[in-house]
DNA sequence: GCCGTTTTCGGCCCGACTGTTTTCAGTCG
């Protein structure tokens, strides 16, 4: 049973109680017990086996009622029951934008409409405009929703909504009167994928923002407008949210825009403790007077808080420990010293040579580099014999740079479906820095995987588990796997697990980040670099890293060369002289 | 349905925009 089980059906009991009209209070109640199970890094089925379930905030008798028999049985009597009030065309109304459960559910009884075929030909023919409170301009809303609701996309990933971000927020600041513009949002939070933008602007003329906004490049066409609000959708596809506000509120509303959520109902929850009210103008006391907004330090401050980085704020603890002055130092890109995966030439897809990821990992101020190619069972991946040539080489090379930076001598090595490793122990034992991954046999069983995981761990010549889960975002979900098990052996073999950098993996995730923080386990943050440019998208894996609480200190390549070396050191498994190479020879 | 620095009962974060109304309900973030 995965978490997301769990969280759909909670919010599917929602969505029920919505179109039944039941309290709405009840209805938030089950979407902030969604929202919990979701951002759970452990298995919600653990916690029922441990009767600890009803310890989770917002999770109170009933809720955890109905989970323990979910996770049981498959599904639960209260869904059940409400499945049987509600058709469920009707339940997929509400996926289509500017449908929400009233209309729903009063289309679904005064029209006899369960499916969203129905409900656009009930806007094209003119039947919906019939309705009390339902016009033509809604009715062709709807219809035209329903045309992107069969073409939608999800979120985006964040490497592809940032450049547009990124250049909107430059064409903002260029416009007359605009003191400040910033990106909010899940994208300041940095969370891995994006589903719209959240743009402000501070400015002392919002009606001439406003009314510039729709005409910059690349936006297709005007969704909202009012006199300090905008929305647009871009050719690409994103939607985006802009607010301008006047310079006074500007750190309240980016607090308030960057989220998440949770994070600020719970802000909110406290202000009101305190006897103040926080909106997106400001904090303001018991007779109405701001005492902050202009700056977000201020906003924090106004309810006794320190400035907590938007990496955090998710709601998951963040204020407790800011309370009690525990917030972690997070790591920044500066920390890291070097990049400990990353392909040459002499991998099939790769396409850089040493010089010049040597020259390009300079520019980026990096004073190590593990070349790490692909191993045997790669397509023209390097076997025992090519790998002790490219060793070699990588020797020689290090010596002409002179430690600018410092090339170290890796593989990222397959571990094979057995769990063997896909090369001699020799070559490996001969080696500054070895990464095994999985790349193959991905249908695993959950025990199988962490079996064959475990096994390669133990082989005692790990240094780094590679992109650790497989996942590719959007389009390769992670393999199962015992990720508790797999931390317990790689703390006992001193093994660290990587957080992969290239922006389609960010793996591990954040989450899994502060569960292997929590068990004493080390983390490298590495690029996976396939040719030089690549060697920039370290700075993906330290957002991550951000994400899941992680300081320098617990990631090993903030160390200098020489004490990462001795962290790497391990006891030789095979003699030394019996691994001479054909054709190395002094 | 959850929860307690005002509460074991009675509250629950807060505001902008649209469309359809003629004062506001619904949706969204």
């Amino acid at each position: 049973m995965e978490n997301a089980e769990v969280v759909a059906m909670l919010g599917e009991i929602a969505d029920l109680l919505e179109l039944t009209d039941e309290n709405p209070f009840k209805v938030r109640a089950y979407r902030r017990a969604a929202q919990v199970v979701d951002t759970l890094p452990v298995p919600v089925a653990e916690l029922v086996r441990k009767g600890e379930l009803a310890g989770l905030p917002g999770v109170g008798t009933h809720t955890a009622e109905r989970i323990t028999q979910f996770v049981g049985a498959g599904t639960c009597d209260e869904l059940e029951r409400l499945r049987g009030k509600v058709p469920s065309g009707v339940m997929e109304l509400l996926r289509i934008e500017s449908v929400g459960p009233k209309t729903a559910a009063l289309v679904w009884k005064q029209l006899g409409i369960t499916s969203v075929d129905a409900l656009e030909e009930a806007a094209l023919s003119g039947r919906l405009s019939e309705l009390p409170r339902m016009g033509a301009k809604r009715s062709e809303a709807i219809a035209s929703a329903v045309t992107r609701h069969r073409s939608r996309k999800g979120r985006v990933p964040l490497h592809r909504a940032l450049p547009y971000a990124e250049d909107l927020v430059d064409r903002l600041r260029a416009i007359p009167g605009v003191k400040q513009a910033m990106a909010a949002g899940s994208l300041r939070r940095r969370k891995e994928t994006v589903g719209d933008l959240d743009l402000l602007v501070s400015s002392t003329n919002p009606e001439r923002v406003v009314a510039a906004f729709p005409k910059l490049p690349g936006v297709a066409t005007l969704l909202a407008q009012g006199p300090t609000k905008s929305t647009v959708r871009l050719r690409v596809g994103l939607q985006v949210d802009l607010r301008v506000l006047h310079p006074e509120s500007f750190g309240a509303a980016l607090h308030y825009f960057t989220g998440s959520k949770a994070h600020n109902i719970a802000v909110r929850t406290r202000a009101l403790h305190r006897g103040l009210k926080v909106n997106e103008y400001g904090v303001f006391d018991a007779k109405g007077r701001r005492i902050a907004g202009e700056r977000e330090e201020d906003v924090f401050r106004a309810v006794g808080l320190p400035w907590i980085p938007p990496e955090l704020r998710e709601g998951l603890g963040e204020l407790e420990a800011a309370e009690a002055g525990r917030l972690p130092e997070l790591i920044e890109e500066e920390d890291l010293r070097g990049d400990l995966h990353v392909h040459s030439e002499a991998s099939s897809d790769a396409s850089s040579s040493l010089l010049e990821l040597a020259s390009a990992a300079r520019g980026f101020g990096r004073s190590y580099l593990a070349i790490t190619d692909h191993s045997r069972s790669r397509p023209l991946g390097l076997d025992d014999a090519r790998l002790w040539e490219h060793l070699h080489t990588i020797r020689w090379m290090d010596q002409e740079l002179r430690g600018r930076p410092h090339l170290l001598a890796g593989i990222e090595v397959d571990i094979l479906p057995n769990g063997s490793l896909d090369l001699g122990d020799e070559v490996l034992s001969e080696l500054d820095c070895v990464v095994a991954s999985v790349h193959s046999r991905f249908n695993m069983s959950s025990e199988e995987m962490t079996e064959r995981i475990v096994r390669a761990l133990r082989t005692g010549l790990v240094h780094v588990l590679g992109h650790p889960s497989g996942r590719l975002i959007g389009s390769r979900d992670p393999y199962p796997y015992d990720l508790e098990r797999v931390l317990e052996v790689a703390r006992e073999q001193g093994v660290a697990l990587e957080v992969n950098a290239q922006p389609e993996r960010l793996d591990l995730t954040d989450q899994a980040c502060r569960l292997a923080k929590q068990a004493g386990v080390k983390l490298v943050i590495s690029s996976d670099s396939h040719n030089a440019q690549h060697l920039e998208n370290l700075r993906y894996g330290v957002w991550v890293a951000r994400r899941g609480w992680l300081e320098a200190g617990d990631v090993l390549n903030t160390l200098p060369l020489s004490e990462l070396r001795r962290r790497f050191r391990r006891p030789r498994r095979a003699p030394s002289w019996s691994h001479e190479a054909p054709g190395t020879s002094p």
